[in-house]
DNA sequence: CTGAAAGCGCTAACAG
DNA sequence: CTGTTAGCGCTTTCAG
């Protein structure tokens, strides 16, 4: 039995109910009565109450709490995304957090770097803790492994990319749409030259917007099996080299499409390097940062990522007051940007 | 007394300790020591206990086990960034990330909007939370109220900014010196009319660059009352229109330092507006993306936000393991990256 | 309006 | 090698 005794000197120790009620001179149910703001205390009690509570700093411990309590919300949440450390993702992020603190629910951050091992791993160690609800980017193929945890009433919404082998809720982009836009943009400006510079083939979202670029050249006519398709380009230098050797090859595109931020970066610095940025027109993927600043302007496909992660979360609150829907798979669309690079016109014709 | 009766159809409940051990027929406590790897069980019963676990998709309750373990560990991290939507608080974040899964912690994050109000909440949150650390950056005047914490022994670092009126460690970037290398590459470069476009003032890592930048200049015989300071601009679009009218007014700058990425970035568009971008020298603190591929690329003093984030997180994690050495200030270098608009001589000279 | 007793899921301390 | 008992800090239940 704890002696409850007086302060220790030096390291003091954190307060618990049993503390503050003994200084008030009053029960523990009374306590947790005026923490809680549960009715039917006397005024004068309760500020005793809240008198000892605050000279002892006392903060009521919620794990405790949700020990006992009914609905066992942790007010936590698991969000897993590509890696914190990526602007798409941050955006994401930011508007998740958003929804988030309006319920007075925190959230744990997690990077996936496309490793599907991370992505068990992360996705363990946020239902160990407990978390209310899980916003997932996913890099395995198949996600049957939240099975269990689905039919116990965890809600589980997918971000960016849609679930395989489980039944949930998911909030993607257009990439279909918008990679086929893109590929139409270009045709309208005449090329009939196109390279394809892709993200690694095993994500869903690089193989949509593949489908999407080629089948838009497929119904404009043009010969989809001539035009090069590059891809596994994970990061600007890959891209950039893949990007090097077309223009250096016999029949170099008039008009590129790369599929990512990373992959546009390295496409952009392949054209400076070769001065082919001023006769070559490019689309990519993905807004960047400065984007307008570049000579010329850098055209895009703008995802919106902001409204990916609202409405994700917004979901996820739906489902844990109890919305019992069937699971959606909710599109964004996504926003051609015109700043110079895609309208420059077929050269060399 | 819960009956531990057949599983209800529907919404499975979750498996405790003791659904585990009816199962393989053994002691709670036997279940316990098979989790938690603790010797002394016969491989053949902890086989048995295994079994059961997988079957019931078991997942231990690391709250509940901390409740009565004598560490008390949440295994869990609160970080506080200007806005995890922000390239450099994802570098900071990321790298506190790599820190923290390396000792299975988990990582909550908040953004800050530099309001000392959400830093108050923001900290509340994650203390309620019982967080094992906490690395702040933060917006308040004064973090005394951090003082009942820290004696209680919960590891706090300070990140990017330091702390006011409480005694611990803090991670922070050479302001000072960064923006005075900034001044000295312009007056290399033979400049003697500048400008300077500085954050909020009541930043005090701005207050730091302005200093660095000014005092620099100083020592140059610059006469620093007339060079113009511009303050208080938080976003590109004040940016550009403070860059504007210095540039239409009667004695424009030949060289411009601005304080922060989003300046920066406004500062940018004024030259290009103006077309100035040729002839005024422009060097920005903050790296940014794409800057290379700027016409002319971007000259910038670059902070290392994975070694302040990657080194805020060594920190407390030293702290958690009982390093009791005092207080730390500990400062991370900047680098200056040329890369041609820092070079420009001074026009019409 | 207030409080005593029981128990949430787990671990500590001690038996066997 | 295995189990029993108590109790972490709180809420629930029920009795004053």
């Amino acid at each position: 039995m704890t002696s409850l005794s007086e302060s220790d000197a030096g390291s003091s120790a954190r307060p618990t109910m049993r503390h503050v009620a003994k200084l008030a001179g009053v029960a523990v149910k009374t306590v947790s009565r005026v923490v809680n703001g549960e009715p039917n205390v006397a005024p004068e009690t309760a500020r005793r109450v809240l008198d000892a509570a605050r000279a002892l700093d006392y903060q009521p411990d919620p794990h405790a709490g949700n020990l006992r309590r009914s609905d066992r919300r942790t007010r936590t949440l698991g969000l897993l995304v590509s890696s914190v450390d990526n602007p798409f993702a941050g955006a994401v992020h930011r508007a998740v957090e958003d929804v988030a603190v309006e319920h007075g629910v925190a959230v744990f951050a997690s990077s996936l770097d496309d490793d599907p091992e991370r992505e068990r791993e992360a996705v363990a160690a946020f239902l160990r803790r407990r978390v209310d609800g899980l916003i997932l980017t996913t890099a395995s193929t198949n996600q049957a492994y939240l099975e269990p945890e689905l039919r116990r009433g965890t809600p589980v919404v997918f971000v960016d990319r849609e679930p395989r082998g489980v039944e949930t809720d998911a909030v993607v982009s257009d990439n279909f749409g918008g990679a086929a836009r893109a590929a139409e943009h270009l045709l309208a400006r005449g090329h009939r030259r196109f390279a394809y510079l892709g993200d690694l083939h095993s994500l869903q979202t690089a193989r949509h917007r593949r489908r999407g670029f080629l089948e838009a050249l497929d119904h404009a006519g043009i010969p989809v099996a001539d035009v090069p398709v590059i891809e596994d380009l994970h990061d600007p230098e890959r891209a950039r080299e893949a990007l090097l050797r077309l223009l250096d090859g016999p029949n170099p595109p008039t008009a590129v499409f790369s599929s990512q931020n990373l992959v546009t970066v390295g496409a952009l610095r392949a054209l400076r390097e070769r001065g082919r940025h001023r006769d070559t027109a490019l689309v990519g993927f993905d807004d960047v940062e400065l984007a307008d600043l570049l000579e010329p302007g850098l055209t895009v496909v703008a995802q919106h990522p902001e409204d990916l992660g609202r409405i994700a979360a917004e979901r996820v609150f739906a489902k844990l007051n109890g919305d019992g829907s069937p699971s959606q798979r909710i599109v964004v669309s996504t926003t051609l940007i015109a700043r110079g690079s895609g309208e420059i016109p077929p050269s060399g014709m």
